[in-house]
DNA sequence: TTGAAACCTGAATCAGCCGTCATGTTTAAT
DNA sequence: ATTAAACATGACGGCTGATTCAGGTTTCAA
């Protein structure tokens, strides 16, 4: 299994016109792609968005996937980030699931594009893609670990409640944000947790 | 909203030889996108695979984006007829999802290649994607109504609900069924459903 | 100031595949 | 047996878009 960090194939630029360049580049590559998909989306529109000529993406990328591959590895460090910022003094698991559902379905509603790149990632480097869930996947894992045995939640096997529970937030997120934007997060956030909270038993 | 029916585009054969002829290219399509994908699969390789030419398959679907779409149509009737049967007389709906996880899981991993094209075709047709989803969500949402009513659940937004056990099955198959294929999967069933009956709280 | 490294350009190349078409074969109803 | 409709073929035209490259320009350390 690769670790995600591994599967960076840029490097950094030694100006700063050069580092420039290439933040415009993947700005521009998240809107295109965003916008068109990624077999749709062209070098030629991502050197236009960037304000750039076609020659110059080669001198930051080998290829059009190495883009998508970058761009996969920012959102992971972003949302990432962010989850740990919202949750790094809530004792409460239950209490740590509706914030970190919250925060994830606020990014996503914030950075739909980007969203989709990642989701796409799954048909042009599966590799990448899983290693994304992967490692949210591991950092769950460790959280449900800990909370069991302070006693906060049941037992269980907890690499398929993760994945369970990964499932339900994607799923959520592609329905009620991305392809339907207006409802309440809130509410949902509400509905979700109390189904994971409780279950369906009576 | 489309209904799944009324996105076909495929007429029916009048011959027989025709018939058999159109179930031909479908399977082939199965095993081309399955193996390379829906972008990188090609028709050539799809008329080669099913022994005809290659205008042959013109005289069946109009473009390559057709027969994805008849595909999709293919799964969401074969997995629907799957699981009514196998939870005809099933009254308890806990049971009901334990053997519908079950049904699913199982299907998926004899047609990895047909779950491959429902999900790749998110970025060719988004609305027969989502038509698909639409379908199953439907009956979901009647299905938790009915236990509801008899008391043999509890009371939650069933639209919220719906989405959320969809997004678990289709991790838990895409991480334990599809990437990884030697679980046990009535282990894996009985995890999910505990999280899914009890919930996480102690 | 200078020069070497870094960065930029966009027209041209090139490979690959979709979809067409002119021609030929098979089916099945009468 | 006849014949019109249905089905089959595969070479080829046309287009698209990723990548290259030869010839510039800009940066910055010394």
């Amino acid at each position: 299994m690769n670790t995600l960090a591994q599967l960076s194939q840029v490097s950094v630029p030694k100006t700063k016109r050069g580092q420039q360049t290439l933040e415009k580049i993947l700005q521009a590559a998240e809107a295109e792609f965003g916008a068109k998909g990624f077999h749709d989306g062209s070098i030629s529109g991502i050197a236009h968005r960037a304000g750039i000529g076609q020659g110059t993406f080669y001198l930051y990328f080998r290829c059009k996937e190495d883009v998508l591959r970058e761009l996969v590895l920012y959102i992971n460090r972003t949302i990432r980030a962010l989850l740990s910022k919202a949750i790094i003094d809530v004792s409460d698991r239950i209490e740590a699931e509706r914030i970190g559902l919250r925060t994830f379905l606020l990014y996503i509603k914030e950075h739909p594009s980007l969203y989709r790149v990642l989701q796409e990632s799954q048909f042009v480097d599966p590799e990448v893609h899983r290693a994304y869930y992967d490692s949210f996947s591991e950092g769950y894992q460790q959280a449900l670990d800990d909370a069991q045995e302070r006693g906060g939640i049941r037992a269980g096997n907890n690499e398929y409640w993760s994945w369970s529970i990964m499932g339900m937030m994607h799923f959520i997120g592609q329905r009620f944000v991305i392809w339907e934007s207006d409802r309440d997060i809130d509410d949902i956030v509400d509905s979700v947790i109390d189904l994971l909270s409780n279950g369906l038993k009576p």
